[in-house]
DNA sequence: AATGAATGAGAATTCATTCAT
DNA sequence: GATGAATGAATTCTCATTCAT
């Protein structure tokens, strides 16, 4: 994996300095409010430099994406493996996003803002964009086979549809993470008893109520 | 409520002319996507117009989910006082909810839209902000009491805290109904067997199981 | 063809007047070195205002060179139909030609430069650049039309073929005209001890001289 | 000529194959859509080398052009002087040219992108541009003496100065040839049905017949 | 000599908002 | 009230040139 380079070791560094910097500045101010100059700034950077590394702003975002679900996959399969049934693998998956979108809120935000934006064409055929979406492939494999694995060893509901229940857990995952990462707009709107961070282990016990077969799995 | 007076009637048409224009833009290109100027085409006004009835864009978008929770309430209130228990209370008012956005993909981009841009100081000062605080209070007023209620007559688990799995819920279907919205920027990153919008009803049973006391409401 | 509303005037007379500011400084600076902010400065507007009016940088091209053409064409038809022969039609059409290039070498730097830079895709589909591919048509109209009947009435020789040869009578003098325009930057090069300008009558005639029957029309 | 040095041997050889990489880069695609960087790679050097070999991009575009013209001096000369008439001289001259510059259709771009462009201060300083100057004086000589020759032998026209008529030749040629190189961009304005290099030695018969003495030289 | 990462001064273009009419 | 022309600050991206290694 190492390339043994120093020039090659010093780029991979810069690299990934830049999407710290990125990724800092997203979890704080969203997505829309990072500009290019920002990232530049925070990465001690001109702005030009940034387009050696990243063909553009929305290969950026990609790539900070990427790099995410990168470092979280390894960590979902050997929670996953290490589960005695589907449902817990499920549980172990749902936890271990959340975790790690809790850890980096830029994340959520980032994948949320991202659907809602849209791409311009041609943002799909970077680099980054396509590796961003052999994650996206390996991390719903790994939940469908979960979810399918529950449904033999009768722990998840047989009744629902695997894909499609996968994709509404990670749409409920998400929806509340977004909620989590904009905690100070939703106080505007609403009076916040609690920090709503604390309540992700309560909202993953629910959802796995939901998909567990009637007489099991109660924690 | 009506005035009465011919002025003031032309007036309030003209202003349901541009929430409309706005809503239905949005609907379909997304909030940054929709420009003022799109706005006023749509409406067939003048830009400079916009602003006789909205201080500016985000008034404008607060008016809009304003009204769609002030048209929503009452639906959501008759359902749910025909329900015979909390927990088939929070069933009506997530389905209310859902039908709702699924008609108005505006009011789930919007929603997830504003919370990801943040607010500009000034803008929660708005009178059409204002109003939108007033109906989320009434929802949430609605919501909060369902579950209570549910608690009460043992249909929902007790172990939950009301406020906190409102909220959750909330943010579970709006995650969800985004996506629906965007399916077709998800499909750019996985495939897609299946609408995501025939999948809701099935959300909802689940995050109905979820909350369910142990021995009921399976449906 | 006179709308006869105050507001269509001002706004055409705006329209001109860029077209006159960047007309202006393409003259004497060059494409390349003429910035859209230099027309606004020149045109005393905001850079924002020039968008209003054009749809990029483009499209003012085409605009300057299709105005250009516009306000030759008919000049050109009256002094061709007035010729007796059609190699005297041709002459005048030089002339007028060359004449009006000399006039505004905006005209020559622009037209050479478009060819060398090359249009990026969409530039041709302006409504700018559509007028002016519509006055191209006239003006090559007219030169063919002039050629062919000098080929039948024996003042034009006949073993040339007329497309082609207009198209050269053209390409000379388009190239001969951005000598003249760029004068200055000619005399970097060699010693010129004369106008370039005053050159150009006696070209014509030796292009004219060049497509003449043999025996025929030697001034 | 040959310094018998190794190291020096070595740098000539980069130095030619840069302008190489330029001159083929240039000629597809023009002068300004080439970048020092599209250089360097073409030329499989760094793009900080091209500066260990060219002042900047000025240096390079005067030294192509000084090769260029270094190149074809000889040839011209030969051809010259095996005319037996003046105006056969300038025929050859102008033959010749027109072969190089369809051989090499970077020269005429370049040529008249320069002109176009014009030259920013200090440009006209570098030693590939006073090289260049030489090479312009040693042809525009050759020109001069055989037009001059042709006067005096009766084959051209008495009554053209002789300087003048030179650059105008050599404008219409350039001209011309430009087309030829931007045939595609022609096409996006007018239909073209033939190729317009083919036209070139018609055009040259034009022009030779533009100059020569009325009862002489028809081919 | 050679590298190639970094710079930084712009370039075109966009859009919410204002204001004279 | 209504208009729509005008603004101007902001934003993304480019590229000739430099310089530490």
């Amino acid at each position: 994996m190492s390339t043994g380079n120093r020039r090659d070791r010093e780029r991979e560094a810069r690299r990934q300095g830049i999407l710290n910097a990125a990724e800092a500045h997203i979890s704080e101010f969203g997505l829309a409010a990072t500009k290019m100059s920002d990232v530049a700034r925070a990465a001690e950077l001109s702005k030009g430099a940034l387009y050696l590394y990243f063909q553009n702003k929305s290969a950026l975002c990609a790539a900070i994406a990427e790099r995410a679900m990168a470092s979280l996959i390894p960590t979902v399969q050997d929670k996953v493996s290490k589960s005695e049934s589907g449902l817990g693998g499920i549980r172990q998956l749902l936890r271990s996003n959340a975790e790690f979108m809790l850890d980096h809120p830029s994340h959520a935000r980032l994948a949320m803002s991202w659907l809602l934006e849209g791409s311009k064409p041609g943002d799909v055929d970077s680099p980054s964009f396509q590796a961003y979406r052999m994650r996206i492939a390996e991390m719903t494999g790994i939940a469908h086979q979960c979810f399918e694995q529950g449904q033999r060893d009768g722990s998840v509901r047989a009744d629902l549809n695997a894909m499609s229940t996968c994709l509404q857990l990670w749409g409920s995952l998400l929806g509340n993470l977004v909620l989590v990462a904009s905690q100070e707009e939703i106080a505007r709107r609403m009076p916040l008893p609690l920090s709503l961070s604390e309540g992700v282990p309560q909202l993953i016990e629910v959802l796995i109520a939901g998909i567990a077969s009637p007489a099991q799995d109660r924690p």
